[in-house]
DNA sequence: GCCAACGTTGGC
DNA sequence: GCCAACGTTGGC
């Protein structure tokens, strides 16, 4: 089981709007980079990842479990660019931000932190046990 | 709103 | 294959 991170714009596709998708999940289309490609192609169903707000918040504020392997993305007719499907699982009841990550000294190497602007990201098993218990969740839903 | 960092594109 | 120019992202 591996552990990752989704980054969103929550003006373009907030935590609310991947809930009301339920138990069907949506694609996360629109990653138009190689590596976030690579990091979806490696993903496994029922794979863990965070879902991160970037921009306005700057805090993690769900989980979401993958649901669908990767697949063509279909905003694009370029065969190049594919993604996974994800569904939400869990509220974080208390959203670590960028801030709280960045103070953590445990963290100090996450991709967030050293690579900002991937947006979507492997996260150690270190780390996704550490970011769970500032957020106040279960690190197995 | 600014700008640094990074990724991509395209000319050579 | 290199690298300058350009575009985008995202923190501040």
């Amino acid at each position: 089981m591996a552990y990752w991170l989704f980054k969103s714009e929550p003006s373009t596709w907030s935590w609310e709007m991947q809930k009301k998708k339920g138990d069907a999940g949506q694609e996360w289309d629109g990653v138009r980079n190689y590596q976030a490609r690579n990091n979806m192609r490696a993903m496994k169903i029922g794979d863990l990842g965070f879902f991160y707000h970037s921009q306005e918040n700057k805090d993690v504020v769900g989980i979401v479990e993958v649901c669908g392997l990767a697949h063509q993305d279909s905003t694009t007719d370029d065969g190049r660019w594919e993604c996974v499907d994800v569904r939400a699982v869990r509220d974080v009841p208390n959203p670590p931000t960028l801030e709280d990550i960045k103070k953590n000294p445990k963290l100090a190497e996450m991709v967030l932190v050293k690579n900002s602007r991937l947006s979507v990201q492997p996260v150690t098993d270190a780390e996704w046990k550490e970011i769970c218990r500032m957020g106040g969740v279960d690190p197995v839903p």
